[in-house]
DNA sequence: CAGATGCCCTGGGCGC
DNA sequence: TGCGCCCAGGGCATCT
């Protein structure tokens, strides 16, 4: 969604000038040095790992890492727009318009990363820093036989691990509460248990969710901190069966949505179609 | 190692 | 209306 719009609007563009005003956008490297090495470079096409943007620049030997956490939203404006609360960084492109960097929280972060050579175990362009990062569940990688290899033996509970970036990169509380319902497979299932059926349901099941967000251009809740480029927001929160639906009923069976806390993060599901 | 907890922040919603 | 709580698409450090 994010990615798609970078692609779309700022490939080939370049950084006429850049500025950072949020103390803690940028808390990798100095945000002087960030600033210098952005100023009149040219943007190559957007990537992502996991929930990490990149953005190659020039010759795509370094990037320009983004990653929004909860709060963040990239926006491309005209200069003219007045400049919103909470802006940390913007980007003046060649176009003539600005990429804006908007984070409440202030969670979320920039960085600029030289690109991995590639070589034995790391792929070409994904920055070092992002190494730890699992498999994109999208990609042709993640076949369900790695899925059933990868769970096999596992004592951890299936949504605490699709949540761990190491093990799959790029899905969150509202993604993996919607896989596990599509799955019909229990948060707390320890990973290992499944049966070859099962892991099959849940790789179907975690593809189809995430490609039905993307479609939708992901999910804005009440609070409206995701939206798209052009600050509009997803439609997929409407398609969300159990997250966010405490007490409403269940879409399979019509049983109440069961909202419990895990980790610190609100789970929801439901007790009969999810054993 | 798995898991729980706390923390980084601001803002919106809700109950009183 | 105002205040205090709780909650929020994430990730990391630090404990047990």
């Amino acid at each position: 969604m994010v990615r798609r719009g970078l692609e779309r609007e700022v490939t080939g563009r370049e950084i006429l000038s850049a500025a950072v005003t949020g103390a803690r956008t940028v808390r990798r490297q100095p945000a002087e040095a960030l600033v210098a090495r952005l100023r009149g470079a040219r943007l190559g096409a957007a990537g992502r790992i996991g929930k990490f943007l990149l953005l190659p620049l020039d010759d795509g030997t370094e990037m320009l890492v983004i990653h929004l956490r909860m709060s963040g939203q990239l926006l491309l404006t005209p200069p003219s727009w007045p400049v919103g609360p909470h802006t940390h960084a913007v980007l003046s492109l060649s176009d003539g318009r600005e990429l804006r960097f908007v984070d409440p929280r202030t969670f979320g972060e920039l960085f600029v990363a030289p690109a991995s050579p590639g070589g034995p175990g790391a792929s070409p362009g994904r920055p070092a820093a992002l190494a730890h990062l699992g498999p994109d569940p999208l990609s042709r990688q993640w076949s369900a036989a790695a899925l059933r290899r990868a769970l096999a033996g596992r004592t951890a509970r299936l949504k605490p691990l699709l949540m761990d970036q190491r093990f799959v990169a790029g899905i969150g509380n509202i993604y993996s509460d919607e896989a596990l319902f599509a799955a019909r497979l229990r948060f707390d299932r320890p990973a290992g248990s499944l049966s070859g059926e099962e892991v099959g349901r849940l790789h179907r099941a975690v593809r189809a969710t995430l490609r039905e967000a993307v479609r939708l251009r992901g999910s804005s809740l009440s609070d409206g901190q995701y939206v798209d480029l052009f600050g509009e927001p997803g439609g997929y929160q409407s398609r969300h069966r159990v997250y966010g639906r405490e007490g409403q009923p269940c879409p399979r069976c019509g049983g109440p949505v069961r909202r419990l806390s895990l980790g610190g993060r609100s789970t929801f599901f439901c007790e009969t179609c999810q054993p």
